[in-house]
RNA sequence: GGAGGAGUGGCAGAGCGGUUGAAUGCACUAGUCUUGAAAACUAGCAUACUUUACGGUAUCGGGGGUUCGAAUCCCUCCUCCUCCGCCA
Protein backbone atom coordinates (compact mmCIF):
# COMPACT_ATOMS: atom_id res chain seq x y z
CA UNK A 1 0.00 0.00 0.00
CA UNK A 2 1.07 3.15 -1.17
CA UNK A 3 1.77 6.20 1.58
CA UNK A 4 -0.93 8.97 1.23
CA UNK A 5 2.10 11.31 2.31
CA UNK A 6 3.96 10.13 -1.19
CA UNK A 7 0.55 10.11 -3.18
CA UNK A 8 -0.05 14.24 -2.21
CA UNK A 9 3.51 15.09 -2.34
CA UNK A 10 4.94 13.23 -5.13
CA UNK A 11 2.04 12.98 -7.88
CA UNK A 12 4.30 13.66 -10.61
CA UNK A 13 6.66 11.13 -9.78
CA UNK A 14 3.46 8.33 -9.12
CA UNK A 15 2.26 9.26 -12.39
CA UNK A 16 4.94 8.34 -14.02
CA UNK A 17 5.48 5.09 -12.03
CA UNK A 18 2.02 4.53 -12.61
CA UNK A 19 1.84 4.95 -16.57
CA UNK A 20 4.90 2.81 -16.03
CA UNK A 21 2.84 0.14 -14.68
CA UNK A 22 0.20 0.89 -17.34
CA UNK A 23 -2.12 1.79 -14.92
CA UNK A 24 -5.22 3.03 -15.69
CA UNK A 25 -6.79 6.60 -15.22
CA UNK A 26 -3.43 6.83 -12.98
CA UNK A 27 -4.63 10.81 -12.38
CA UNK A 28 -8.42 10.34 -11.87
CA UNK A 29 -7.69 8.08 -9.28
CA UNK A 30 -5.14 10.38 -7.40
CA UNK A 31 -7.77 13.26 -7.50
CA UNK A 32 -10.45 10.98 -5.97
CA UNK A 33 -8.05 9.34 -3.50
CA UNK A 34 -6.84 13.19 -2.14
CA UNK A 35 -10.50 13.67 -2.05
CA UNK A 36 -11.52 11.21 -0.33
CA UNK A 37 -8.52 11.91 2.05
CA UNK A 38 -10.01 15.37 2.51
CA UNK A 39 -13.26 14.51 3.50
CA UNK A 40 -11.74 11.85 5.79
CA UNK A 41 -9.78 14.91 7.52
CA UNK A 42 -13.20 17.17 7.56
CA UNK A 43 -15.22 14.82 8.76
CA UNK A 44 -12.61 13.32 11.75
CA UNK A 45 -12.32 16.95 12.55
CA UNK A 46 -16.48 17.03 12.74
CA UNK A 47 -16.65 14.02 14.60
CA UNK A 48 -13.96 14.80 16.92
CA UNK A 49 -15.53 17.98 17.94
CA UNK A 50 -18.93 16.63 18.12
CA UNK A 51 -17.54 13.66 20.39
CA UNK A 52 -15.69 16.83 22.10
CA UNK A 53 -18.35 18.07 23.21
CA UNK A 54 -20.61 15.40 24.11
CA UNK A 55 -17.52 14.26 26.91
CA UNK A 56 -17.83 17.62 28.55
CA UNK A 57 -21.59 17.97 28.54
CA UNK A 58 -21.61 14.49 30.35
CA UNK A 59 -18.78 15.75 32.87
CA UNK A 60 -21.24 18.49 33.54
CA UNK A 61 -24.70 15.90 34.01
CA UNK A 62 -22.58 14.40 36.64
CA UNK A 63 -21.65 17.16 38.50
CA UNK A 64 -25.21 18.49 38.18
CA UNK A 65 -26.26 14.66 39.80
CA UNK A 66 -23.93 15.46 42.28
CA UNK A 67 -25.16 18.52 44.19
CA UNK A 68 -28.92 17.88 43.63
CA UNK A 69 -29.41 19.75 40.57
CA UNK A 70 -31.50 16.81 38.71
CA UNK A 71 -33.68 19.29 36.62
CA UNK A 72 -30.78 20.77 34.96
CA UNK A 73 -29.11 17.78 34.60
CA UNK A 74 -31.86 15.98 32.24
CA UNK A 75 -32.16 19.24 30.10
CA UNK A 76 -28.74 18.72 29.58
CA UNK A 77 -29.21 15.08 28.51
CA UNK A 78 -31.52 16.00 25.89
CA UNK A 79 -29.04 18.26 24.28
CA UNK A 80 -26.48 15.39 24.81
CA UNK A 81 -29.42 13.64 22.80
CA UNK A 82 -29.35 15.73 20.52
CA UNK A 83 -25.31 15.57 19.80
CA UNK A 84 -25.38 12.23 19.70
CA UNK A 85 -27.94 11.99 16.85
CA UNK A 86 -25.76 14.65 14.72
CA UNK A 87 -22.23 12.90 15.17
CA UNK A 88 -24.00 9.47 14.28
CA UNK A 89 -24.07 10.66 11.02
CA UNK A 90 -20.83 12.49 11.01
CA UNK A 91 -19.49 9.20 11.84
CA UNK A 92 -21.34 6.74 9.35
CA UNK A 93 -20.07 9.08 6.44
CA UNK A 94 -16.59 9.29 8.13
CA UNK A 95 -16.67 5.20 8.38
CA UNK A 96 -17.78 4.78 5.20
CA UNK A 97 -15.21 7.46 3.37
CA UNK A 98 -12.19 5.65 5.09
CA UNK A 99 -13.23 2.53 3.40
CA UNK A 100 -13.53 3.77 0.33
CA UNK A 101 -10.31 5.41 0.61
CA UNK A 102 -8.47 2.20 1.92
CA UNK A 103 -10.32 0.44 -1.00
CA UNK A 104 -8.68 2.59 -3.27
CA UNK A 105 -5.31 2.60 -2.01
CA UNK A 106 -5.33 -0.86 -1.95
CA UNK A 107 -5.64 -0.82 -5.53
CA UNK A 108 -2.39 0.90 -6.51
CA UNK A 109 0.50 -0.81 -7.31
CA UNK A 110 4.29 -0.17 -5.63
CA UNK A 111 6.21 2.27 -7.42
CA UNK A 112 8.50 0.57 -9.62
CA UNK A 113 12.43 1.16 -9.02
CA UNK A 114 14.25 3.97 -11.06
CA UNK A 115 16.03 1.21 -12.52
CA UNK A 116 13.40 -0.98 -13.58
CA UNK A 117 13.22 -1.14 -17.24
CA UNK A 118 9.87 -0.57 -19.17
CA UNK A 119 8.33 -3.31 -20.97
CA UNK A 120 4.70 -4.78 -20.78
CA UNK A 121 5.32 -8.96 -21.02
CA UNK A 122 8.08 -11.09 -19.94
CA UNK A 123 9.65 -10.66 -23.52
CA UNK A 124 10.98 -7.19 -21.61
CA UNK A 125 12.82 -7.97 -18.94
CA UNK A 126 15.81 -7.24 -19.23
CA UNK A 127 18.68 -9.63 -18.61
CA UNK A 128 21.03 -8.59 -16.04
CA UNK A 129 23.49 -11.64 -15.90
CA UNK A 130 24.25 -13.57 -19.22
CA UNK A 131 24.42 -17.33 -19.12
CA UNK A 132 26.56 -18.34 -16.46
CA UNK A 133 27.92 -21.79 -16.39
CA UNK A 134 27.74 -24.73 -18.65
CA UNK A 135 24.64 -26.27 -20.90
CA UNK A 136 26.03 -29.45 -21.00
CA UNK A 137 25.75 -31.36 -24.62
CA UNK A 138 22.79 -33.93 -23.82
CA UNK A 139 22.78 -35.20 -27.64
CA UNK A 140 19.57 -35.42 -29.27
CA UNK A 141 17.55 -38.75 -27.14
CA UNK A 142 18.25 -35.68 -24.10
CA UNK A 143 14.83 -37.03 -22.13
CA UNK A 144 12.68 -34.41 -20.10
CA UNK A 145 12.43 -35.09 -16.58
CA UNK A 146 8.95 -37.06 -16.76
CA UNK A 147 10.11 -39.27 -19.03
CA UNK A 148 13.18 -39.67 -16.51
CA UNK A 149 11.24 -39.26 -13.80
CA UNK A 150 8.96 -42.64 -14.82
CA UNK A 151 12.44 -44.67 -15.90
CA UNK A 152 13.95 -43.92 -12.38
CA UNK A 153 10.64 -44.00 -10.43
CA UNK A 154 11.11 -40.33 -9.00
CA UNK A 155 8.12 -38.72 -8.72
CA UNK A 156 4.94 -40.12 -9.81
CA UNK A 157 1.50 -37.68 -10.99
CA UNK A 158 -0.73 -40.31 -11.71
CA UNK A 159 -0.63 -41.31 -8.38
CA UNK A 160 -0.82 -37.73 -6.85
CA UNK A 161 -4.23 -37.80 -9.14
CA UNK A 162 -5.34 -40.57 -7.35
CA UNK A 163 -4.84 -39.64 -3.84
CA UNK A 164 -5.37 -35.73 -4.26
CA UNK A 165 -6.09 -34.28 -7.57
CA UNK A 166 -3.55 -33.09 -10.54
CA UNK A 167 -0.28 -31.07 -9.99
CA UNK A 168 0.19 -33.44 -5.95
CA UNK A 169 3.57 -34.79 -7.59
CA UNK A 170 4.36 -37.78 -5.35
CA UNK A 171 8.02 -38.18 -4.53
CA UNK A 172 9.44 -41.50 -4.04
CA UNK A 173 12.51 -43.11 -3.48
CA UNK A 174 15.75 -41.75 -4.28
CA UNK A 175 13.31 -38.87 -5.79
CA UNK A 176 12.35 -38.32 -2.32
CA UNK A 177 15.25 -38.45 -0.65
CA UNK A 178 16.76 -35.98 -3.43
CA UNK A 179 13.83 -33.90 -1.94
CA UNK A 180 14.72 -34.28 1.62
CA UNK A 181 18.69 -33.98 0.30
CA UNK A 182 17.81 -29.98 -1.37
CA UNK A 183 15.20 -28.83 1.53
CA UNK A 184 18.49 -29.76 4.04
CA UNK A 185 21.28 -28.02 1.88
CA UNK A 186 19.30 -25.01 1.09
CA UNK A 187 18.37 -24.43 4.85
CA UNK A 188 21.74 -25.30 6.16
CA UNK A 189 23.56 -22.75 3.89
CA UNK A 190 20.69 -19.94 5.37
CA UNK A 191 21.97 -21.14 8.12
CA UNK A 192 25.51 -20.25 7.07
CA UNK A 193 24.63 -17.03 5.79
CA UNK A 194 23.12 -15.68 8.88
CA UNK A 195 19.57 -16.29 8.79
CA UNK A 196 17.43 -17.52 11.32
CA UNK A 197 15.71 -20.77 10.83
CA UNK A 198 11.92 -21.02 11.54
CA UNK A 199 9.11 -23.38 11.42
CA UNK A 200 6.29 -21.67 10.57
CA UNK A 201 2.47 -22.88 10.45
CA UNK A 202 1.33 -23.55 7.01
CA UNK A 203 -2.36 -22.08 7.53
CA UNK A 204 -2.50 -18.27 7.55
CA UNK A 205 -5.79 -16.47 9.06
CA UNK A 206 -6.73 -12.90 6.74
CA UNK A 207 -4.94 -10.66 8.92
CA UNK A 208 -1.43 -12.60 8.13
CA UNK A 209 -2.71 -12.75 4.22
CA UNK A 210 -3.16 -8.82 3.69
CA UNK A 211 -0.54 -8.10 5.85
CA UNK A 212 1.97 -9.28 3.13
CA UNK A 213 -0.03 -8.47 0.21
CA UNK A 214 -2.12 -11.68 -1.03
CA UNK A 215 -5.68 -9.57 0.27
CA UNK A 216 -7.55 -8.72 -1.51
CA UNK A 217 -7.59 -9.67 -4.73
CA UNK A 218 -5.20 -12.68 -4.88
CA UNK A 219 -7.51 -15.22 -2.74
CA UNK A 220 -8.21 -16.92 -6.02
CA UNK A 221 -4.80 -17.97 -5.84
CA UNK A 222 -4.35 -19.46 -2.09
CA UNK A 223 -6.68 -22.79 -1.22
CA UNK A 224 -9.10 -21.40 1.66
CA UNK A 225 -10.38 -23.73 4.71
CA UNK A 226 -13.72 -22.65 5.18
CA UNK A 227 -14.44 -24.16 8.40
CA UNK A 228 -12.40 -21.84 10.66
CA UNK A 229 -11.40 -19.04 7.96
CA UNK A 230 -7.82 -20.34 7.33
CA UNK A 231 -5.53 -19.84 3.95
CA UNK A 232 -2.76 -22.09 2.97
CA UNK A 233 0.25 -20.55 2.32
CA UNK A 234 1.54 -19.39 -1.09
CA UNK A 235 4.67 -19.23 0.17
CA UNK A 236 6.63 -19.10 4.04
CA UNK A 237 7.04 -15.46 2.74
CA UNK A 238 3.42 -14.98 4.43
CA UNK A 239 4.10 -16.34 7.64
CA UNK A 240 7.61 -15.13 8.37
CA UNK A 241 7.35 -11.76 7.34
CA UNK A 242 3.81 -11.72 9.49
CA UNK A 243 6.12 -12.40 12.66
CA UNK A 244 7.10 -8.24 12.56
CA UNK A 245 3.26 -7.58 12.16
CA UNK A 246 2.58 -4.53 14.51
CA UNK A 247 5.98 -4.54 15.44
CA UNK A 248 7.99 -1.06 16.33
CA UNK A 249 11.83 -1.99 16.06
CA UNK A 250 15.14 -0.61 17.31
CA UNK A 251 17.15 0.54 14.24
CA UNK A 252 19.93 -2.04 15.93
CA UNK A 253 17.97 -4.29 15.30
CA UNK A 254 18.54 -4.30 11.16
CA UNK A 255 18.60 -6.56 9.40
CA UNK A 256 16.49 -9.36 10.54
CA UNK A 257 17.54 -12.53 8.62
CA UNK A 258 14.44 -15.13 8.72
CA UNK A 259 14.64 -18.48 6.43
CA UNK A 260 11.87 -21.48 6.50
CA UNK A 261 11.34 -24.24 4.87
CA UNK A 262 7.45 -25.35 3.64
CA UNK A 263 5.30 -26.58 1.72
CA UNK A 264 3.85 -23.97 -0.50
CA UNK A 265 0.21 -24.40 -1.80
CA UNK A 266 -1.21 -22.60 -5.07
CA UNK A 267 -4.48 -23.19 -7.27
CA UNK A 268 -2.75 -21.71 -10.28
CA UNK A 269 -6.13 -21.27 -11.60
CA UNK A 270 -5.93 -21.14 -15.78
CA UNK A 271 -3.14 -22.50 -16.19
CA UNK A 272 -2.69 -25.17 -19.15
CA UNK A 273 -0.11 -26.81 -21.78
CA UNK A 274 3.52 -27.53 -21.26
CA UNK A 275 3.79 -24.97 -18.80
CA UNK A 276 2.67 -27.43 -16.92
CA UNK A 277 4.25 -30.46 -17.61
CA UNK A 278 6.26 -32.89 -14.92
CA UNK A 279 7.28 -30.51 -12.93
CA UNK A 280 6.81 -27.02 -14.15
CA UNK A 281 3.84 -26.55 -12.17
CA UNK A 282 2.32 -27.92 -9.40
CA UNK A 283 -0.03 -26.89 -7.03
CA UNK A 284 2.11 -28.18 -4.28
CA UNK A 285 6.07 -27.21 -4.06
CA UNK A 286 8.32 -27.18 -1.58
CA UNK A 287 10.57 -24.08 -1.08
CA UNK A 288 13.47 -22.42 1.42
CA UNK A 289 12.26 -18.64 1.66
CA UNK A 290 14.60 -15.80 2.82
CA UNK A 291 12.94 -12.88 4.12
CA UNK A 292 14.75 -9.62 5.58
CA UNK A 293 13.22 -6.66 7.36
CA UNK A 294 15.78 -3.82 6.53
CA UNK A 295 16.52 -0.34 6.79
CA UNK A 296 15.57 1.80 4.28
CA UNK A 297 18.54 3.10 3.36
CA UNK A 298 20.11 -0.52 2.92
CA UNK A 299 17.02 -2.28 1.49
CA UNK A 300 18.81 -2.45 -1.85
CA UNK A 301 22.23 -3.65 -0.73
CA UNK A 302 20.40 -6.05 0.97
CA UNK A 303 18.88 -7.35 -1.98
CA UNK A 304 21.74 -7.15 -4.05
CA UNK A 305 23.49 -9.78 -0.90
CA UNK A 306 20.04 -11.99 -1.22
CA UNK A 307 20.70 -12.59 -4.94
CA UNK A 308 24.11 -12.89 -4.42
CA UNK A 309 23.36 -16.15 -1.80
CA UNK A 310 21.24 -17.30 -4.75
CA UNK A 311 23.38 -17.56 -7.07
CA UNK A 312 25.98 -18.80 -4.74
CA UNK A 313 23.73 -22.15 -4.54
CA UNK A 314 22.98 -22.25 -7.74
CA UNK A 315 26.93 -22.40 -8.88
CA UNK A 316 27.19 -25.05 -5.96
CA UNK A 317 24.55 -27.15 -7.37
CA UNK A 318 26.51 -26.39 -10.78
CA UNK A 319 23.38 -25.68 -12.54
CA UNK A 320 23.45 -22.88 -15.78
CA UNK A 321 21.57 -20.16 -14.67
CA UNK A 322 20.91 -16.14 -15.76
CA UNK A 323 19.59 -13.40 -13.69
CA UNK A 324 16.77 -11.40 -15.00
CA UNK A 325 15.58 -7.86 -13.95
CA UNK A 326 11.71 -7.95 -14.30
CA UNK A 327 9.98 -5.21 -16.57
CA UNK A 328 7.60 -2.81 -14.98
CA UNK A 329 4.75 -4.81 -16.81
CA UNK A 330 6.15 -8.36 -15.13
CA UNK A 331 6.74 -6.75 -11.97
CA UNK A 332 4.89 -7.89 -9.05
CA UNK A 333 1.70 -5.69 -7.51
CA UNK A 334 3.80 -5.31 -4.40
CA UNK A 335 7.87 -5.46 -5.42
CA UNK A 336 9.47 -2.19 -6.24
CA UNK A 337 12.23 -4.22 -7.88
CA UNK A 338 12.38 -7.88 -8.74
CA UNK A 339 15.19 -10.33 -10.64
CA UNK A 340 14.31 -14.00 -11.21
CA UNK A 341 16.77 -16.63 -11.47
CA UNK A 342 16.27 -18.77 -14.28
CA UNK A 343 18.14 -22.01 -14.86
CA UNK A 344 18.49 -23.84 -18.26
CA UNK A 345 16.60 -27.03 -18.50
CA UNK A 346 19.34 -28.64 -21.56
CA UNK A 347 16.21 -31.58 -21.99
CA UNK A 348 13.48 -28.83 -22.76
CA UNK A 349 15.42 -26.13 -24.14
CA UNK A 350 13.54 -23.86 -21.97
CA UNK A 351 14.64 -21.39 -18.99
CA UNK A 352 12.90 -22.07 -15.55
CA UNK A 353 12.07 -19.85 -12.84
CA UNK A 354 13.60 -21.30 -9.74
CA UNK A 355 13.84 -17.80 -7.18
CA UNK A 356 12.57 -14.45 -7.68
CA UNK A 357 14.08 -11.65 -5.20
CA UNK A 358 12.40 -8.47 -4.46
CA UNK A 359 12.22 -5.38 -2.37
CA UNK A 360 9.11 -4.23 -1.30
CA UNK A 361 10.25 -0.92 0.43
CA UNK A 362 7.45 -0.04 2.43
CA UNK A 363 4.92 -1.68 0.28
CA UNK A 364 4.14 -4.36 2.81
CA UNK A 365 5.18 -2.74 6.22
CA UNK A 366 2.82 0.13 5.64
CA UNK A 367 -0.11 -2.81 5.65
CA UNK A 368 2.06 -4.93 8.37
CA UNK A 369 2.15 -1.79 10.90
CA UNK A 370 6.25 -2.95 10.43
CA UNK A 371 8.20 0.16 11.96
CA UNK A 372 11.04 1.23 13.64
CA UNK A 373 12.21 3.85 15.75
CA UNK A 374 14.52 6.55 13.96
CA UNK A 375 17.20 8.95 15.75
CA UNK A 376 14.41 11.26 16.60
CA UNK A 377 12.31 8.92 17.76
CA UNK A 378 9.99 8.96 15.07
CA UNK A 379 8.39 6.06 13.99
CA UNK A 380 9.15 4.96 10.38
CA UNK A 381 8.06 1.86 7.96
CA UNK A 382 10.81 -0.57 7.69
CA UNK A 383 11.29 -2.54 4.36
CA UNK A 384 10.76 -6.10 3.55
CA UNK A 385 12.31 -8.15 1.43
CA UNK A 386 12.00 -11.78 0.25
CA UNK A 387 13.62 -14.56 -2.11
CA UNK A 388 12.91 -18.36 -2.90
CA UNK A 389 16.36 -19.86 -1.82
CA UNK A 390 15.26 -21.92 -3.74
CA UNK A 391 12.00 -23.59 -4.70
CA UNK A 392 12.58 -27.61 -5.80
CA UNK A 393 10.70 -29.10 -8.46
CA UNK A 394 12.31 -27.08 -10.82
CA UNK A 395 15.57 -27.10 -9.36
CA UNK A 396 14.65 -31.57 -9.34
CA UNK A 397 13.83 -31.10 -13.13
CA UNK A 398 16.75 -28.90 -13.87
CA UNK A 399 19.34 -31.53 -12.03
CA UNK A 400 17.30 -34.79 -13.60
CA UNK A 401 17.64 -33.04 -17.09
CA UNK A 402 21.10 -31.81 -16.87
CA UNK A 403 22.86 -34.72 -15.03
CA UNK A 404 21.33 -37.49 -17.13
CA UNK A 405 23.73 -39.97 -18.21
CA UNK A 406 23.41 -43.49 -19.85
CA UNK A 407 24.28 -44.93 -16.83
CA UNK A 408 22.09 -42.82 -14.16
CA UNK A 409 21.81 -39.28 -12.85
CA UNK A 410 24.47 -37.78 -11.33
CA UNK A 411 24.02 -36.33 -8.32
CA UNK A 412 26.03 -32.87 -7.34
CA UNK A 413 28.86 -33.19 -5.14
CA UNK A 414 27.50 -30.52 -2.69
CA UNK A 415 24.51 -32.72 -2.34
CA UNK A 416 25.99 -36.07 -2.10
CA UNK A 417 26.64 -35.86 1.69
CA UNK A 418 23.21 -35.03 2.09
CA UNK A 419 21.60 -37.64 -0.38
CA UNK A 420 24.21 -40.40 1.01
CA UNK A 421 24.53 -41.61 -2.70
CA UNK A 422 26.00 -40.07 -6.12
CA UNK A 423 24.13 -41.26 -8.97
CA UNK A 424 20.03 -42.23 -9.19
CA UNK A 425 19.89 -45.42 -10.94
C1' G B 1 -15.95 -30.83 22.17
C1' G B 2 -17.94 -29.79 27.63
C1' A B 3 -17.44 -26.98 32.53
C1' G B 4 -15.08 -23.05 35.14
C1' G B 5 -11.46 -18.80 35.46
C1' A B 6 -8.85 -14.85 33.08
C1' G B 7 -7.23 -11.14 29.24
C1' U B 8 -5.21 -3.48 31.55
C1' G B 9 1.02 0.41 29.18
C1' G B 10 7.98 -2.95 27.63
C1' C B 11 7.07 -6.26 32.14
C1' A B 12 4.50 -6.97 36.85
C1' G B 13 0.03 -5.17 38.80
C1' A B 14 -4.24 -1.66 40.88
C1' G B 15 -8.83 0.14 39.26
C1' C B 16 -14.68 -2.99 38.58
C1' G B 17 -20.22 3.21 36.04
C1' G B 18 -18.44 9.82 36.72
C1' U B 19 -11.57 14.97 35.81
C1' U B 20 -8.57 7.17 34.71
C1' G B 21 -4.79 7.42 28.92
C1' A B 22 -5.21 4.80 33.30
C1' A B 23 -2.36 4.23 40.61
C1' U B 24 2.08 1.71 42.16
C1' G B 25 6.58 -1.06 41.30
C1' C B 26 10.30 -2.66 37.82
C1' A B 27 12.69 -1.64 33.29
C1' C B 28 14.19 2.37 30.09
C1' U B 29 15.97 7.75 28.85
C1' A B 30 17.92 12.48 30.49
C1' G B 31 19.68 15.48 34.50
C1' U B 32 21.76 16.41 39.68
C1' C B 33 25.49 14.39 42.87
C1' U B 34 30.46 11.68 41.90
C1' U B 35 37.36 11.51 39.50
C1' G B 36 34.17 7.58 37.24
C1' A B 37 30.51 4.01 38.37
C1' A B 38 26.82 2.37 41.77
C1' A B 39 23.27 4.26 45.10
C1' A B 40 20.10 8.31 46.00
C1' C B 41 17.25 12.29 44.15
C1' U B 42 14.64 15.07 39.99
C1' A B 43 12.26 14.87 35.37
C1' G B 44 10.58 12.13 31.20
C1' C B 45 8.70 7.57 29.22
C1' A B 46 2.01 3.95 24.68
C1' U B 47 0.07 4.13 19.59
C1' A B 48 -2.72 6.31 15.74
C1' C B 49 -5.50 10.14 13.48
C1' U B 50 -6.36 15.31 13.58
C1' U B 51 -5.02 20.78 14.52
C1' U B 52 -0.56 26.40 11.96
C1' A B 53 -0.56 26.07 17.24
C1' C B 54 -2.92 25.52 22.21
C1' G B 55 -5.38 21.39 21.88
C1' G B 56 -8.99 17.51 20.29
C1' U B 57 -10.53 12.34 19.27
C1' A B 58 -9.91 7.05 19.45
C1' U B 59 -7.67 2.76 21.70
C1' C B 60 -7.58 -1.13 28.78
C1' G B 61 -7.90 -8.84 23.60
C1' G B 62 -11.48 -7.83 18.72
C1' G B 63 -16.45 -6.38 17.32
C1' G B 64 -21.37 -4.84 18.81
C1' G B 65 -24.81 -2.94 22.64
C1' U B 66 -26.87 -0.43 27.35
C1' U B 67 -26.07 4.64 29.54
C1' C B 68 -25.98 11.68 29.77
C1' G B 69 -21.23 9.01 30.90
C1' A B 70 -17.96 2.30 30.16
C1' A B 71 -11.34 -0.28 31.45
C1' U B 72 -15.65 -1.04 34.74
C1' C B 73 -22.52 -3.57 32.95
C1' C B 74 -24.65 -6.85 28.71
C1' C B 75 -23.99 -9.80 23.97
C1' U B 76 -20.62 -12.10 20.65
C1' C B 77 -15.97 -13.71 18.78
C1' C B 78 -10.71 -14.64 19.75
C1' U B 79 -6.71 -16.07 22.98
C1' C B 80 -4.62 -18.06 27.54
C1' C B 81 -5.09 -21.00 32.24
C1' U B 82 -7.55 -25.21 35.20
C1' C B 83 -10.54 -29.68 35.06
C1' C B 84 -13.13 -33.43 31.96
C1' G B 85 -13.52 -35.81 27.10
C1' C B 86 -11.00 -37.15 22.50
C1' C B 87 -6.33 -37.88 20.15
C1' A B 88 -0.79 -37.94 16.90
Amino acid sequence: MLLLSTIREERERLLEGLAKRNFNDAAATLDRIVALDDERKSSQTALDQLLSEQKALSKDIGDLFKSGKAADANALKAKVADLKEQSSVVEDRFKEVKLELETELLGLPNLAHTSVPFGNTEEDNEVYKELSGTIPDLGEDAKPHWDLSDQYGIFDLKLGVKLTGAGFPVFTGQGARLQRALINFFLDEASNAGYTEYVPPLMVNEDSARGTGQLPDKEGQMYYVTEDDLYLIPTAEVPLTNIYRDVILKEEDFPIKMCGYTPCFRREAGSYGADVKGLNRVHQFDKIEIVQVEHPDKSYDTLMDMCNHIEGLLQKLELPYRILRLCAGDLGFASALTFDFEVYSAAQKRWLEVSSVSNFETFQTNRLKLRYRNEEGKTTLAHTLNGSALALPRIIAALLENNQTSDGITIPDVLRRYTGFDKIK
